[in-house]
DNA sequence: CGTAGACCCTGCGCGC
DNA sequence: TGCGCGCAGGGTCTAC
C-alpha cells in the first residue's frame, strides 16, 4: 500500500506533533513482524527526545536527540497512526508509544498497525539512523540530483530486464512501488515491457521527469487512499490520488482512448496502454 | 553477476 | 448468507 508519497505524507503529519516530544513508554503487543521486534531495545529508548522525522525511500526515520531512533517500514499493509491515549486498540495495533510533554503531546499515542505483518520496527540507541545497513543498498531519492538521466542510462546499460522491473528495484531508485511505476511509465509514454538497455536517452529523460512529476503530484494530494489508507491523524478519504493507469484494466486510456491492459511481470500486475506506451 | 520465482501474512471482493 | 478462491501496493531469499 504505502509507497514514497504515502510515507512522505505520514512523515509530514508526524513532524509537527512529535518533534521535540519525549518517549515515555512503549508496549509491544505482537513482536512477529518481518523481523521480530527487539522489545528490550525498544524500551531502552524511553526517556529519549525526538529530534525530527525523516524518510529514506519507503522507510520512516524517527531521529532522536543525541543519536539513534526508530526505523519503521510499512510493508504492504502497515500504518502509523496518532490517536488519543487509551483509544480502543485495533486488532493489529502491534506497537504503542506514549509521550511525555506539555499539553496535547502527553495525551497522544503513536501506534504501528499492520495486519499482514510485512512491516518492520527497528530501533537503534546511538548513531545516525541514515547509516543503518538496511538503507545502504537503496538507490537515490527520486528528487535528488543523483537521479539523473546519465545515472539511469548507466544502470540500464546492457540490461535485458523490462524497464518496469528496473524501476521497481529499490537499488535503482528508492521509494517507487508497483502503483507509481505504472503511473510513471504511463505518464512517460513508455511500454513497461521494453528492455531497459534499449531505451534512448530522450526517453530516459521523460521517465525521469515523469517520476518526479507523478510523485510530487501524489505527495501534494497526500498519497493514495486505495483501500482505506489513512493519514496519522486518522482521517480517511481525505486524500485521493487520481490514478491514470493502475487499476484501470479494460477502461479507456485517458490520453488516447485505447483499452488499458493488465499483464503480469515478475508476479505483479502491470497496467499500461498498448495504444500510447511504446 | 543478473534475473525470475517462491515465500512471508491477513483481509477483501467476487462468483457460486 | 456462507464459502472458497484469487489477489493485494512490501522486501528477501534461493536457484538458475
Amino acid at each position: 500500500m504505502p509507497e514514497l508519497p504515502e510515507v512522505e505524507t505520514i512523515r509530514r503529519s508526524l513532524q509537527e506533533p512529535l518533534e521535540g516530544a519525549r518517549l515515555l513508554s512503549v508496549q509491544v503487543r505482537d513482536r512477529r513482524l518481518r523481523r521480530p521486534i527487539a522489545v528490550a531495545a525498544l524500551e531502552r529508548l524511553n526517556g529519549r527526545q525526538i529530534a525530527d522525522i525523516g524518510r529514506r525511500g519507503k522507510y520512516l526515520l524517527l531521529h532522536l536527540v543525541g543519536g539513534g531512533g526508530l526505523l519503521i517500514h510499512l510493508g504492504m499493509s502497515g500504518r502509523v497512526v496518532l490517536v488519543p491515549r487509551d483509544t480502543v486498540l485495533d486488532l493489529h495495533d502491534h506497537v504503542c508509544w506514549q509521550f511525555e510533554g506539555d499539553g496535547a503531546r502527553c495525551g497522544v499515542e503513536m501506534r504501528f498497525r499492520d495486519p499482514r505483518r510485512f512491516g518492520l520496527v527497528l530501533s537503534r540507541a546511538t548513531g545516525d539512523l541514515g547509516e543503518h545497513p538496511l538503507l545502504a543498498s537503496l538507490g537515490p531519492e527520486p528528487f535528488d540530483a543523483a537521479f539523473s538521466v546519465d545515472y539511469l542510462r548507466e544502470r540500464a546499460a546492457r540490461s535485458r530486464r523490462p524497464v518496469k522491473n528496473m524501476l521497481m528495484d529499490a537499488s535503482v531508485v528508492a521509494g517507487l512501488g508497483n502503483i507509481y511505476v505504472c503511473e510513471v511509465l504511463w505518464a512517460a509514454g513508455v511500454n513497461p515491457k521494453t528492455q531497459a538497455g534499449r531505451i534512448s536517452p530522450a526517453r530516459w529523460a521523460r521517465v525521469r521527469e515523469a517520476t518526479i512529476e507523478v510523485l510530487a503530484g501524489a505527495i501534494d494530494q497526500g498519497g493514495t487512499t486505495l483501500n482505506d489508507f489513512r493519514d496519522p491523524s486518522g482521517e480517511m478519504g481525505y486524500f485521493q490520488v487520481r490514478l491514470q493507469a493502475y487499476g484501470r484494466e479494460a477502461q479507456p486510456c485517458l490520453r488516447c482512448g485505447s483499452s488499458i491492459r493488465r499483464i503480469s511481470q515478475s508476479g505483479r500486475s502491470t497496467f499500461y496502454c498498448p495504444g500510447c506506451q511504446h
